[in-house]
DNA sequence: GAGATGGTTCTTTTT
DNA sequence: GAACCATCTC
């Protein structure tokens, strides 16, 4: 190992302001680490998407393997500048750095995936599976086994009832308060205890607030003003706005009566007093009751995962803290995954959740331990708290300072915008200076171009709803754009929720402009797929207020009541009727979601089945053409950029913070009070208010940091449809303005396409042969042919050249590592089909003047893989697919032609592709 | 004209 | 649940 040189800050964090190289900075950090002769399963490189992870690799791999070009110069420089090394040293080092990359493990992963490596390594302490599943499930089975357990307690009646009693019909969110709970089950707080009984404080309520009610009569009170302390009902007494006043000298109508007699104000203040207590009483019944129920709420859970071996979110983040600060030691886990991290890479810091950095804490802790010690070690994080939107997912931006703090890590910021125009840089410091906290005025790079930023308010119009309206303006200028030969490629559209993305697609789709929709909504929310499932309810069951919304909201095509509909027939498959329907509507367009319903639906043969298994069931929304412009929430857009930015403002009310649970967290990041949110207690409590004015400032924050996302995406060109009233910039007091000059087009306009007009489907274009590669996704894994396919994987990656010998050698290396689940009859299989291959004409000839490559590690587009068998010959590439079935074939075809494009794309050489099957009985080879 | 009261309408973001 | 609006009371 090297000696770390002076220039290399171990112990660094970079606050990144938006399109200032955060992704370059942690590439460097990472590659130079890999010069300075660390090995990457040394280096835990975390990131919080699985897109961001990708990214990252591929970015490695790339500036590793392309050092020497051009392109990279900036990239080999800054190596050079952290590793202290030329950068001849550096080419010449870079192919054994390239191929200690890919040779070993690395950890470029995501929080949660690197989290469910560490439980897949020990699963066997919590009593899990090793092959444990990861995705979000319906929830109901949980909520019926929750509520098994409660009933075998006998607990249900009583814990109910009670609960029912003390509170409003919120306890009919039970279960997602329990989900929120368990969500933060570590850091949670002990149960509390009620100091006094309710009936007592009542009991003194009353007679306080009896006197009083004499007084105010002596006094000649108002009617009104009597009124207010002649309510029995305590809750209701608790909701009076007038105990909003801290005397009641401050209030206009008491305060002659105050004059009148004093002790009038006294009473009120012990009545606001009492109200406190009473409250705080309250709130500790329900929170002992809560926490009961929420044991077996978690028992539940426990068993559940268990049984069924699926894991969420959630369950990962339980499962991994129980088993790093109960179950086992950090020796033990590193033991496990066989690597130990002496290095630590974060992005995205300021997204991190308290229950995550918890989780990271002892591996960072860890590299501290070190300190001061000769061993290399080092901790680098990247990010930037203005561009922290995830607190509502429990992101903690204060972490960003804190850890710094507590480490004693360097902060270094990171002005530079490498990703916009001179234009967009300037105008979003004229905005942010002096209105976002700590906001530094960002620079632009040498060179950037002029661009253009400008801000419309489209003027009022009687006839149209202004949300329309609004997206009518965006979608016109980007009908400009295109009239101005810009390509819809480079154009995107920011919006603040995922219906708002869809109403702007369909628009767009009207005007003839291709999109791509990104969305996170589930494929029931779109409103075609919505409004088609909507009119067969309602044909099947007849009218309902459940539905007649939708009926309404999307139907403006047909009139639902004077619709024919007389070919329908309840006895109908459900696939039928959506073709009907479908045509009907003219609603078809080659709308992939209404494709994938269609699909959906041809697995059901009776519509009331079919119903309810759609309304459960958990779908996401089709990806539909690779061109067009590209429609996304602001949250969606995070760490991305685009030529041309068109960004509408937030057409729904502004958000509201109505958690029924409000935490307070202490210093060391867990929580040490649970508040039972009730209206108007910031009256008669002091740390309550406190707590909800923070939390009011948090969202204000958060609402800031939106916009500045939002606002820093547009490389060249951007455009804000605001509204002229109450709109969401006027948070950074956005005037209408315009700034630099609209350009020209960068790449190769292609021409609008006209409107469509609406064609009916043949029955023929879809069918069973589309559903094929869903069902083939949806299998029950069958982990016996898993992992005889990874035994003779392996088998063959372990074989240096394809003879006899080379088999059995290789044979004893596997079975050294599958012994255990693989069984001897399935040696002999694995053996008897690797000879077969070996001995086969065809195959020998293939081997014959090519260079074979085996196992080889590729990075295209985002993603890392395998090649099974590479082999090279003079002027092309033949790249070989092992397979044991014809399982998964059409999958298999797919993954090929993937691996083909990519090598003929890295090497500019004609590549080949081909499926080896090796059956029991045959090889059978399948050109690509 | 502040304060109280009652009815109607709308109510995200996601690894 | 609370924003918004209309209406009533003092």
């Amino acid at each position: 190992m090297s000696s770390i040189p002076s220039s290399f800050n171990p112990y660094l964090a970079y606050s990144a302001s938006a399109g200032s190289g955060k992704t370059f900075a942690l590439a460097v950090r990472y590659i130079s680490l890999l010069f300075l002769g660390e090995s990457p399963n040394s280096i835990l490189a975390a990131t919080f998407t699985n897109k961001a992870a990708a990214e990252m690799r591929e970015r490695v791999v790339d500036s590793l393997r392309l050092l020497h070009s051009p392109k990279n110069r900036p990239f080999l420089q800054a190596i050079s500048l952290q590793t202290q090394m030329s950068e001849q040293e550096l080419l010449q080092k870079q192919p054994l750095v390239l191929m200690r990359f890919l040779e070993s493990n690395n950890f470029i992963v995501t929080l949660d995936s690197f989290f469910s490596s560490i439980l897949r390594s020990s699963s066997f302490e919590l009593g899990l599976e090793p092959e444990f599943a990861t995705k979000e499930q319906v929830p109901k089975k949980l909520e019926e086994l929750f509520l098994e357990e409660i009933k075998a307690m006998g607990l249900l009646d009583s814990l109910t009832k009670l609960a029912m009693d003390i509170e409003d019909k919120r306890f009919a969110k039970l279960f997602g308060l329990m989900q929120n709970f368990y969500r933060m089950d570590p850091i949670l707080p002990k149960s509390p205890k009620p100091a006094m009984l309710l009936g007592v404080i009542e009991e003194q309520i009353h007679t306080v607030r009896l006197e009083m009610l004499e007084m105010l009569m002596e006094s000649g009170a108002s009617k009104s003003a009597i009124n207010n302390f002649n309510e029995e009902k305590i809750a209701l007494l608790f909701k009076k706005p007038l105990f909003q006043k801290e005397s009641l000298l401050d209030h206009r109508n008491y305060k002659k009566y105050v004059m009148i007699n004093p002790s009038i104000d006294q009473y009120y203040i012990d009545i606001k007093i009492l109200l406190a207590q009473w409250i705080e009483t309250k709130e500790a019944i329900i929170l002992e009751h809560l926490f009961e129920l929420y044991s077996y709420y978690k028992n539940a859970t426990i068993t559940n995962v268990k049984h069924t071996n699926i894991l969420n979110f959630d369950d990962l983040s339980f499962f991994t803290y129980r088993l790093l600060y109960e179950t086992v030691s950090k020796e033990f886990i590193y033991f496990k995954i066989d690597s130990k991290f002496r290095h630590i890479l974060l992005d995205e810091f300021q997204d991190t959740s308290s229950l995550q950095y918890l989780l990271l804490k002892p591996l960072i802790e860890e590299i501290f331990a070190g300190r001061g010690q000769s061993e290399f070690r080092s901790f680098f994080y990247v990010g930037d708290t203005k561009q922290s939107l995830y607190r509502f997912r429990g992101g903690v931006e204060e972490l960003f300072d804190k850890v710094a703090l507590e480490f004693g890590v360097t902060i270094e910021p990171m002005d530079t915008n490498y990703r916009s125009s001179i234009a967009v840089v300037e105008q979003v410091n004229e905005w942010f200076v002096g209105v976002m906290d700590g906001y530094l005025a960002q620079h632009n790079k040498q060179g950037a171009s002029e661009g253009f930023v400008e801000v419309i308010e489209p003027l009022e119009d009687e006839q149209i709803e202004e949300s329309r309206r609004l997206l009518l303006t965006a979608v016109q200028k980007a009908k400009e754009m295109i009239q101005r030969g810009i390509c819809a490629d480079e154009i995107a559209f920011l919006v603040f929720t995922n219906k708002d993305g869809a109403s702007l697609q369909e628009l767009c789709h009207h005007e003839g402009i291709e999109t791509i929709l990104k969305t996170s909504s589930s494929l029931q929310r779109i409103a075609k797929v919505a409004s088609i499932v909507a009119v067969m309810k309602y044909l099947f069951y007849g009218k309902s207020q459940k539905y007649s919304a939708l009926l309404a909201s999307f139907l403006d095509r047909v009139d639902i009541e004077n619709a024919q509909f007389e070919w329908f027939h309840p006895y109908l498959r459900p696939f039928e009727i959506i073709d009907k329907l479908i045509r009907e509507f003219g609603y078809f367009e080659f709308d992939p979601n209404l494709l994938k319903l269609l699909s959906f639906a041809s697995n059901y043969t009776n519509i009331p089945e079919f119903i309810e298994e759609f309304e459960s069931a958990s779908l996401s929304v089709a990806s539909n053409s690779i061109h067009g412009a590209k429609i996304m929430t602001i949250h969606g857009s995070k760490g991305l950029e685009f030529e041309r930015v068109i960004i509408v403002d937030k057409l729904t009310r502004p958000n509201v913070d109505r958690d029924p649970m409000l935490f307070h967290f202490a210093e060391d990041l867990t929580i040490d009070k649970v508040y039972y949110r009730s209206a108007n207690r910031d009256y008669f409590d002091p740390k309550y208010k406190e707590l909800l004015k923070s939390r009011t400032i948090a969202s204000h924050k958060d609402s800031l940091n939106v916009l500045y996302v939002a606002l820093t995406r547009a490389v060249e060109e951007m455009i804000i449809i605001k509204k002229n009233e109450k709109s969401i910039f006027d948070l950074i007091r956005m005037n209408i303005t315009s700034r630099g000059t609209p350009s020209k087009a960068k790449q190769i306009p292609i021409p609008v396409k006209p409107s469509q007009s609406q064609e009916p489907i043949t029955l023929s274009h879809y069918g069973r042969q589309n559903i094929s590669s869903d069902k083939e996704e949806e299998e029950i894994r069958d982990y016996d042919a898993i992992n005889f396919g990874l035994a003779l994987h392996y088998t063959l990656e372990m074989m240096g050249s394809f003879d006899t010998d080379s088999l059995s050698q290789a044979l004893e290396g596997s079975r050294n590592r599958y012994g255990l689940i693989i069984d001897d009859t399935q040696w002999s299989d694995i053996s008897l089909r690797i000879s077969n291959l070996i001995d086969n004409a065809d195959f020998i000839t293939l081997l014959q003047n090519a260079k074979i490559i085996q196992e080889q590690a590729i990075s295209y587009q985002g993603e890392l893989k395998q090649i099974d068998l590479l082999l090279e010959y003079e002027e092309s590439y033949l790249v070989i697919d092992y397979k044991s079935s014809y399982k998964y074939h059409n999958k298999h075809l797919q993954q090929v032609q993937h691996y083909c494009k990519a090598i003929s794309s890295i090497s500019q050489k004609d590549t080949q592709g081909m499926i080896l099957y090796l059956l029991k009985d045959e090889v059978k080879m399948e050109r690509v």
